[in-house]
DNA sequence: ATGCCGTTTCGTAAACGA
């Protein structure tokens, strides 16, 4: 089974784009992210039709995460736990069934959390933290967990051609890190450094002062595993290519193969 | 560098992003 992750930025400006992608790729299960659509004006006909089973939980103008599956999307649900008053949709989760097993997976928008001097910044950290919490409780069942998205965190020096650029961004406060680091530590594996810890390999390059060119990337865009899922980890791909196409994302998918 | 670029919105400028 292939499970990919996404933030397309934008499903009605991306649909060419991701319809070309799904026919390439052909993933089973797509975790998508800042669809910036509310659920009635996604074009879920155009996923359907090539096969893909559909769930969104989206908002106007912003944020919005979706999940595509050939499989049948089982117990969805949606919002991360925590925090009733969050209106943000960045979170959306369901079971996928198939002949050997199960898999619980999440698509999941972490808060971008800049400048680090206003209010978004605790804001991201105390949504990391209700992650760890909801995290911690999913390792409880017997379900291979996934939970992939943008997470908006650089883990390491490693994941920026720039590291030095980033020292007063959100994406890179210790405090950001940290939590990340949390995860790991709760028995989350990061899918891409369990196959691969060479320097170098970005899902994210800014469309701005021709960082693509430059290869000015970092990597944001992750896929964490749970011990039952990470067992069953096979390989790990970044679909590097899609970002020369034209009018692209500025994320590329990023996508695991787990034996089930 | 309050900059660069791109998407969205009761649009034509502002919010948001990373």
């Amino acid at each position: 089974m292939r499970i990919a992750t996404w933030n397309i930025n934008g499903v009605k400006a991306r649909l060419e784009n991701l319809t070309r992608w799904l026919e390439e790729s052909g993933p089973d299960i797509v975790c998508l992210q800042e669809i910036k659509s509310v659920d009635e004006a996604f074009p879920g006909e155009a996923v359907e039709r090539l096969g893909y089973n559909v769930a969104t939980h989206g908002q106007k103008g912003f944020n919005g995460v979706a999940l595509l599956s050939k499989r049948p999307l089982e117990d969805v649900t949606c919002r991360l736990p925590g925090d009733e008053a969050d209106e943000h949709a960045r979170w959306i989760e369901a079971t996928v069934s198939t002949e050997t097993g199960a898999v619980r997976v999440a698509s999941l928008y972490l808060p971008n959390g800049n400048p680090i001097d206003t209010d978004k910044f605790p804001y991201k950290l105390a949504w990391m933290d209700r992650l760890l919490a909801h995290a911690e409780g999913l390792l409880a069942t017997d379900t291979p967990i996934v939970l992939a998205g943008d997470y908006n965190v650089i883990p390491e020096p490693a994941d920026a051609r720039f590291p030095d650029r980033w020292t007063d961004d959100a994406l890179f406060q210790p405090e950001s890190r940290q939590r990340y680091r949390a995860l790991v530590n709760l028995g989350y594996c990061d899918a891409l450094r369990a196959v691969d810890a060479s320097d170098g390999i970005y899902t994210f390059w800014d469309y701005q002062a021709g960082a693509w060119q430059k290869n000015n990337g970092i990597r944001i865009d992750h896929v964490m595993l749970s011990p039952g899922a990470a067992d069953r980890l096979e390989g790990v791909s970044v679909e590097k290519h899609t970002r020369a196409w034209g009018k692209p994302s500025d994320h590329v998918p990023v996508v695991v193969s787990i034996d089930l």
